[in-house]
Parts: structure tokens; sequence; C-alpha cells
DNA sequence: ATAGAACCTATAGTTACTATAGGTTCAAGG
DNA sequence: CCTTGAACCTATAGTAACTATAGGTTCTAT
């Protein structure tokens, strides 16, 4: 496979990503230490691109580094036991419906908030959000 | 108004907020400098509650600290409307939406993952997590 | 051949805290 | 009144995950 050549740079483009980012993914373990150039170079191709386009929506969606070397798991080692392989797989499905949950409660409070909130020239006083946030919250009466 | 008054200690427990994390406000300016007591102690009362509070919470939903800074001016200078409240509030519901939606696609990749596994000894080269990340949005295809 | 864009490494800065060190003050018990 | 120890004080360092800078080298196009 002859695949196309890429400087970091272009990769960098290809990925939204920034150049300093990918030194930086290297120098953690997610990308790997590409070949090199005579001079010294980087020198990466497709395969690169889309694992570097996978870290970054990874880390997008809120996976911390450690959880996304777990994510490329599955990439690196395909041949893991299938058991293994699904048991991981659950694990991350269900990290990633409690991150659903949170985020739909958040959505829901702000939505709620936006609602009450009809009239856009009101003085802040009259707010219901800043009310909202602003309100004691009734659970904290213990000394 | 002589407010019941509080040691720094006190109001971290109120707001379910760390000491240090109220240094770190003051700091940065969410936070007023309190009075203090003769030996230096800082002094806060239920205004100090009200404001900690609305800070953790504009937090947890997702706020920037400068943002935060934005709101927080609406409170602090009365010039302000509610519609520019409002209007942040949306635009944070806009990019919480957008990272479950994300997460939704992340889900479904992994719970395929998981039934091509049930199905027994089949190789994970063709894997639809990849897939899922590395989604359409490459329209740099071009150089 | 040479200009300058892009690359290299190493280090420091950013955000939003959190933890530590080393010292001072406060409140309670003797 | 005196002591003890919890809570406070300031200042600094550490964390995650980048991002920016400095100072030097290589690649590429004229």
């Amino acid at each position: 496979m002859n695949y196309e050549k890429y400087s970091i740079g272009q990769l960098a483009k290809k990925t939204a990503c920034k150049v300093e980012t990918v030194h930086y993914y290297e120098k953690v373990g997610l990308m790997p230490e590409p070949p090199r150039t005579e001079g010294g170079h980087r020198i990466y191709s497709l395969p690169h691109v889309k694992r570097l386009n996978f870290i970054r929506r990874s880390r997008d969606l809120g996976f911390r580094i450690e959880q996304v070397k777990e994510l490329l798991k599955f990439i690196d080692e395909p041949n893991h036991y299938c058991g293994e392989v699904k048991e991981m797989a659950m694990q991350q499905a269900r990290v990633v419906q409690e991150k659903i949950d949170d985020l739909q409660r958040l959505k829901s409070a702000l939505n709620e908030m936006v609602t009450h909130c009809t009239a856009g020239d009101k003085p802040v006083d009259d707010c219901p959000i800043v009310d909202a946030l602003y309100t004691e919250n009734s659970t904290n009466k213990a000394t």
C-alpha cells in the first residue's frame, strides 16, 4: 500500500488540529512516532489521519486522554479476545450513557430558564434566569 | 442589616465549594474581597453565600469563568437586560445539544460493536467505532 | 543559491482548579 | 489566663490538555 504522504502541517490541516497538538499527542502516546525524512521531519499517511480524527472527536465528546487510549485499544489490538472487547465496549457505552444523561439534565435546566424568560427587554432585576441561579438552594441549612 | 456572619469554612460548606476555590474566585475577581477580622480572617455574610451559589451553579451548567463574569455583570450593574442573559443561556443549550448528539452517535457505534462481538469471532478490522467518529466532516479531501 | 515557509525540540503559559508548605489566629478546655 | 489544635492565612507548585514562544534546522520553490 503506497499511501499518500503528508507532512505534520498537512495532517493538522486535514484534522482541524494544531501541529503542536499532534506533537503533544505523540508525546503522551496517542499518536505513534511516525517515520521521518532524512532531515527529521515527520511523515504521515492515511491511517494517521483517521487515528487523529478519532482522537479529536473523542476528545470533543469529553473523553479524557486516558479514556481515548482505552478506546484506541479497539483499533490497536483488533485480535482482542472477543469477550474482552465486548466488555470494554459495553463499559464504554455505559459511561457514554451517563454523560448523555448528565448533559440532558443540563440542557433541560437551561431550556427551562430560557422559556421562563419570556421578555427580552426586562431589566435584569426581573430576569428569572438570574433568579434561578441566585436563589439559595434549600439543602444547605445544616451548620 | 446585621446579617449572620460566616467564616470562609462555613461559606464553603454552605455552597459545597472548597475553601481553596473561594480563595481562587477572589483572586480572579468573581468574589469580592470581604471584610476581615482583626487577625485577618475573612468575614462573609448572606450576599456572599448567594453570589458563590450563583457562581457554582453557573459553572456546573458549563459556563466558563469569563462567562460567569459576564453574567455577574448583569447583577452588579443594573443597566442590563434580560434578553442578554437569555441569549447566553440559549447559546449554552445549543452547545450542550451538539455534545448530546455526538455522544448518541458514539453510543450507537459501541452498541453495534457489542452485537458484532456477540456474533462470535468476527475480526474488528472493519471497526464501527472508528467509522462513527471518523464522520464525513472530511470536506478536506483536496489539498 | 537562497529566501522564507514549515519543520524541529524544549520550555513556559493557559484554564480552573487542587494540593502543599510553613506560618498565624481563633475558640474551647483546663 | 494559658495552651492546644482546628481553622485560617499567603504563596507556590501541581494537574489536564493543550497552546504559544524561542531559537535553531530543513525543505521547497524561484
